[in-house]
DNA sequence: CTCTACAACTTGAACGTTCAAGTCATTCCC
DNA sequence: GGGAATGACTTGAACGTTCAAGTTGTAGAG
């Protein structure tokens, strides 16, 4: 808010190019994702990464809050997820027996299948956009910087 | 499994991490700072971008179409946008005289003292979050990365 | 052992976006 | 000049997310 340096009220030129650009990819890089994925796959990015950490995990097992962690959701949005999920047959959900506040979720055979006939459509729409634009020190760069935007997000509000 | 070509199926450890880190950045970035607007000015980013534009155009008027453009929405997001906007007295709507299929947006005295309440705080999050945390020179990196990607959804789908 | 506090969900309503029609104005062509 | 074609919106319903309760289960204090 108050840095000890100088905050001008405003961008400068360079600095609106490189927001407005940022701002574009914001906008379109999620929507030609979940573009792809709703044409393909009839599911939403985010139940996207649902199936895929279900898929990664132990077990193909989680609690819900790990798991709206993982997917960077709330644990609101996860539950309205899950009960769509769920009435797709693609994972299903337990009290967690040695903790009753839990709730397990685990991926099922048929979500195992889907995840199986998903991924590669979505990895190779994520290769096009993403990797095959950039040269791998653009990747490293892309990454570095996205660790230290989210970082300042979160130690602004919760950083867990 | 792989390695056959020039397009192996997964992605590869480097390329896993940067794809995670982006992936959370277009979480985190926008609800930060759809946030940050919603709190201060209750807003959103898309009803800012209009203003914005709007505010940054000849005689603060423009035609929706050009409008849904430049803000990066459809036309019918756009539409329904304006809709609200137009209620809470920031904008208004008239058929073009020159030509009656397009509609000219204007902003109003109103949304004009709205946006010069607004963008101070706007761009503080901005700052804080995007240009603080990365040095000048990730900034340049961070415009050429998105315009490479944009470019990329551009030229598969519809580049206008 | 009960009472309070808290954490992990779940639920329903409100809200914004998308999708698929539908309306209306202009242009093109015969 | 009439009729199809095209482009610029607008509208309403369906869908997903958020927000604000509400429920249930456990741990901790007394």
């Amino acid at each position: 808010m108050h840095q000890g340096g100088q905050e001008p009220d405003w961008l400068d030129e360079d600095e609106m190019q490189a927001w407005m650009a940022l701002v574009r990819l914001l906008v379109r890089l999620p929507s030609a994702l979940d573009a792809q994925l709703r044409r393909d796959a009839s599911i939403t990015h985010f139940e996207y990464q649902v199936l895929a950490q279900l898929s990664m995990a132990e077990g193909h097992t989680m609690r819900m809050s790990d798991l709206a962690q993982l997917a960077d959701g709330s644990l609101s949005r996860l539950s309205h997820t899950a009960t769509r999920l769920e009435k797709r047959g693609w994972i299903s959900r337990a009290t967690d027996p040695e903790d009753g506040r839990y709730t397990i979720a685990t991926l099922t055979k048929s979500g195992m299948t889907k995840m199986v006939a998903t991924a590669p459509g979505h990895v190779a729409a994520v290769r096009e956009h993403v990797f095959e634009p950039l040269t791998t020190r653009q990747v490293q760069q892309l990454a570095a910087i996205a660790n230290r935007i989210v970082g300042s997000i979160d130690s602004d509000t919760g950083p867990a």
